[in-house]
DNA sequence: GCGTTTCTACCTACACGAAGGTAGATTATC
DNA sequence: GATAATCTACCTTCGTGTAGGTAGAAACGC
C-alpha cells in the first residue's frame, strides 16, 4: 500500500492522548515515578489501564513523555519571555521570572522537577535532564553580562543553585506547611512578594545589588 | 544520645540496627520510598531480608526512622553551630553555614529531604515535617534581627525559600550535571564559593548586603 | 445507496513477576 | 537452657504487560 493518510487528521484519539499525559503529570507528581500507578491515570482520565498502553507501550515511555513536554513547554515559555529584554541584568531577571512563573502555573511540573533532582545521575536512554537544560539557558545570559563587565565574574552554575532553586521550592514548599503557615504560591500578593526578593537576590548575585 | 533503656543488653543487635537504618537512609535516598526495596537494604547491611522486619515492624516504620534521625540530627547540628553566635546576623550566616555543612557531609539526607518536599501536604501520623522545623529554627533568628532593627521586615519563609533552598540543591544537583559539568559538593574550594555566595545572598536578603 | 471490509479506540480477562510480610526452624550468646 | 538474632520457606497482594475481543466510524466496491 503507497501511502496516503494523514490529509485531514483529527482523530479523538489525539485528545485521549493529551488527556492521558495531563492526568499523568499530575499523577507523576503527586506520588512520583514508582508509586504512580497506571491505574491512578486511567481513573483522572476516565478510562480503563489498558488503554493507556494503546497510546504509550509502557509506563516507562509515558514519564518520558510528560518529562520532555515539561522541559519543552519551559524552554520555550522562557525563549518566549526574554525575547524582548537586551541588557543582560534585565535578561537574566527576565529568565528568572519566567522560571517563577511557569513554575507557579504549572505546580506539577515543579514537584516533577524537585524529584528529579532528588535522582541519582542521568539515566542513560533520557538525554534531557532539567539541570543541563536550564544551566544551560543561564549561562548564555551570565557569560554575557561578565563579559560586558556589568556582572561580577560568577558561575552560572550558582545563580542556578542559588537562585533559581528558589523558585522550585517557593511552589513545592507552599503545601508542607501546617495551616497555619500554608499559602497559596499563586496568589498575586505572595507571588510579587517573592519575584522582589528573588530580584534582590540576583541582583546581588552578580554584584549589582545597590550601584 | 539515642535511647539506651536496658542496662546490659546485647550490643550485638543495636549494632545491626544501625546498620540498618544506614543502609535504609543511603537506599531511600538513591531510589526514593516506593523504589527502594527491602532487599536492598538487606543486601546493603549483608542480612536477609525478614531480619530486618525483626528490627522495624514494616518498611514505613524504617523510613519513618531513617527521616526522624536526620531531622534530630540536623537541628542539633543547627544548635551547635549557633550556640557561639550574639549578632542576629551572625546567627542566621551560622544557621545557613550548619544547614550547609550538614547536608555537605550527609547528601543522603539531603536527597530524602529534597524527595519530601516534592511531596503533597504531611502525612498525618508523620508530625515532624523538615519545613516545619526549619522554619521554627528560622524564625527565631529573623524575628530578633527584625526586631532590632538590623533586618529589614523579611519573612522567615521567603529566607527559608530563597536561599536555604539552594543549600540542598547544592548538594543535589551536583549529581545532575553531565561528566563535563559534574562537581564534588565536599570539595573544600567549590564549598567555600558556594559559601561565600550564600552569605552575600542573605546580606541581600535582609538588607545587610555591603555591610 | 448499501453491504463489506478495515481501522480506531476502547474494553475484559489473565498471566507473571516482584515485593512485603508471616511462620517457624536454626544458630549464636550468655 | 533461655533468649536474642538470624535464617529458610511460604503466602499474599499488587501492578504491569499481554492477548484477544468488540462497537462504531470510515473507506471501499458495485
Amino acid at each position: 500500500m503507497s501511502g496516503n493518510r494523514q490529509v485531514s487528521r483529527q482523530p479523538r484519539g489525539d485528545a485521549t492522548r493529551q488527556a492521558i499525559l495531563d492526568a499523568a503529570e499530575r499523577i507523576f507528581a503527586d506520588l512520583g515515578y514508582a508509586a504512580a500507578r497506571l491505574e491512578d491515570v486511567a481513573q483522572l482520565v476516565g478510562i480503563r489501564r489498558p488503554s493507556i498502553v494503546y497510546y504509550f507501550a509502557a509506563k516507562q515511555q509515558l514519564y518520558d513523555q510528560v518529562e520532555a513536554d515539561i522541559f519543552a513547554a519551559m524552554h520555550q515559555f522562557v525563549l518566549e519571555r526574554m525575547a524582548g529584554a537586551g541588557d543582560p541584568l534585565e535578561r537574566l531577571l527576565a529568565l528568572l521570572d519566567a522560571w517563577l512563573d511557569f513554575l507557579v502555573q504549572r505546580p506539577t511540573a515543579a514537584r516533577i522537577i524537585q524529584r528529579l533532582v532528588a535522582d541519582l545521575g542521568p539515566r542513560g536512554d533520557n538525554p534531557v535532564r532539567f539541570s543541563e537544560t536550564a544551566l544551560r539557558d543561564i549561562e548564555a545570559v551570565v557569560a554575557e553580562g561578565v563579559s560586558t563587565g556589568q556582572f561580577r565574574p560568577v558561575s552560572a552554575m550558582h545563580i542556578l543553585n542559588g537562585i533559581a532553586a528558589g523558585a522550585l521550592f517557593y511552589v513545592c514548599n507552599a503545601g508542607q506547611m501546617g495551616q497555619t503557615r500554608a499559602y497559596d504560591p499563586a496568589d498575586p500578593d505572595e507571588l510579587e512578594r517573592f519575584r522582589a526578593m528573588m530580584h534582590v537576590l540576583a541582583r546581588a548575585a552578580v554584584g549589582q545589588e545597590a550601584r
